[in-house]
DNA sequence: TTGTAGGCGTTATCAC
DNA sequence: GTGATAACGCCTACAA
């Protein structure tokens, strides 16, 4: 029955009584000199034979895919998978695709992938960087293919990037624990690796700002440990005689981790310890306590990142590369008390 | 200086002397009878060039383009985000892209989407249908365009879907609660507009399974509402003298608004009210007290549905549709106690 | 206003 | 073993 002979612009041209070039018109909207009745002739031909446009042919000619690609480091981060949706939805309104890959992290993956959408001629990337691939950024820039940094900042390259103030971060979690009496202030950070500005952020905004209130010497606990073994180590520490009374978690991967060392030690947070997590996590809200998080401005930085990319896209004079850091938001809650 | 003249296969074949054909041979590996020292030459040029292949024109001859694209319906679902991970995964090692398209449950926009993506040449379709496109799936069998759907049974449509057991989800939370002593049971469940196979299938499991065990007339409460209203409105149920002793959350939505009723109520979880979701999120199993959850099994039913993609994609004999049901996960944790 | 012809970068079919 | 040549489906001058 069905033979799945496709049908083309030439099919539609036939069963019109036109030419190809007429219809593509048509198809272009550039309708200005058309005949009302040459328009009404295509579009029942068009409706009878079912006829669809194949943008890969059109692509190949126009180059261009109205396709993007994202990159992102680590998807299991909720900022990842927000960040996302926010561009995906900035995409869906132009009508553009995103084609999403994972790298775990892994900078062969990271540079295969980009050749993959590469060959495929994305228009543009959006990449979380997993770092230690600067020729192959400096590639895409050589080529001139519009793209925008996420979350970490890759030095000595002239690309938009755009990601939270960490530092800020930092500063208003100790910020809180320090206005509600705590001294002693403990920092769950997973190890620096390579250049993860998020992480070396959040530790560096940790230090200073326990510097600026005089904390940095015997108030300051930083637990830097994978987070596999982090509520052991966490267990192990909170055994000592001297150690904190508040407890900031740098991620939500981490923060997980700490409920977990809570949970195992029977550490009941808000009177044993208080506790603050960057990246504000669906149950947080709803936790028992809830807990006080800081939230990234996902979608602000998501948002940003597209209309960037956008920019850069089309052509139009693109401003001079940057960063740019969004505030993220003090979410307070109910688990940090007084010591 | 850099003239982005983009380079083909033309160049590299001009640069190393040969013709066009010779160096396409090489590309696609087909070098069964390639002097050496040809290969060795196209490897030069390529690599001097800095060429590499277009995957469009590729794809327009080839009509294939190693793209499938992924429709879910509510990507607020963790279940949704867990699949698609699955579905990236098993598709990346094949080096086959994903794009990945949200409806929001609305018909019109999956329509939008399904045809933007048949456009772009997809091989095939993994779908969480929104519902109420019958005559749009219909259009794809009819072209013979790979096709599963995934957690939603379309009724009357020869198409291969796999989902939980959503009967045998509800059973197992009945069957623990009945066995820890509850004989008052609720369901908090959102409405079920259209044909939402999940929450009509835990729903009737839910019911036949109170009836199994003659909890049906007394023992047994239903709470159907909108997810804005839902924390409210078990608040005036729980207010009543003849209320459940414990509450089944129908999934991961849901069960935020249940623990948000029982913030907001001061409710304790195990002591006042026993809980189990469906769905394990992030938290739960380190939630205070930790919540005995029922998992999807997101990654088995992923890695099916992109099993039996391929299938139709290598075109080889595809088994005749059937629907593939797999049990969930009962994960035994503290939030249930003898009422 | 509409039609003709050539090309986008590959691959496939045959000759050579 | 290698190389013309014709598609793939569409767009775009330019001609009519």
């Amino acid at each position: 029955m069905k033979h799945d002979k496709n049908i083309t612009i030439a099919d539609v041209a036939k069963h019109a009584g036109i030419s190809k070039s007429t219809v593509s018109q048509y198809l272009n909207k550039r309708f200005e000199y058309m005949g009302e009745e040459t328009k009404q002739r295509i579009r029942e031909s068009i409706a009878a034979l079912g006829y669809s446009p194949n943008v890969l042919a059109r692509s190949l000619k126009q180059k261009k895919t109205f396709t993007i690609g994202m990159i992102v480091a680590n998807i299991l981060h909720g900022f990842s998978t927000q960040v996302i949706r926010t561009v995906e939805d900035a995409c869906n309104e132009q009508d553009i695709h995103v084609i999403v890959c994972n790298t775990d992290e892994d900078p062969k993956k990271e540079q295969k992938y980009v050749q993959m959408l590469e060959a495929k001629q994305v228009d543009g990337f959006i990449i979380f960087p997993a770092g230690d691939n600067e020729e192959l950024y400096r590639e895409l820039l050589d080529k001139d293919i519009p793209l925008v940094f996420v979350d970490r900042i890759v030095p000595d390259l002239p690309v938009s990037t755009v990601l939270t103030d960490n530092e800020q971060a930092a500063d208003m979690a100790v910020d809180h624990f320090v206005r509600c009496g705590h001294g002693k202030i403990g920092l769950a950070v997973p190890p620096l690796k390579r250049v993860m500005t998020p992480r070396s952020e959040r530790l560096s905004g940790f230090q200073k700002a326990m510097k600026n209130r005089g904390l940095e010497d015997s108030g300051m606990f930083i637990f830097e440990q994978p987070l596999a073994g982090m509520a052991d180590y966490l267990a192990a520490a909170f055994q000592k005689e001297d150690k904190p009374t508040a407890l900031l978690a740098s991620n939500d991967l981490t923060f997980i981790e700490v409920l977990q060392f809570c949970r195992q030690e029977g550490i009941e947070i808000g009177r044993d310890v208080s506790i603050i997590s960057i990246d504000d996590m669906p149950l947080a809200g709803v936790y028992n306590p809830a807990i006080t998080s800081i939230e990234q401005p996902a979608s602000v930085i998501g948002e940003k990142a597209a209309e960037l990319l956008f920019e850069q896209m089309n052509g139009g004079r693109e401003q001079t590369p940057a960063v740019h850091r969004f505030s993220p938001v003090f979410l307070e809650r109910d688990s940090v008390k007084a010591p």
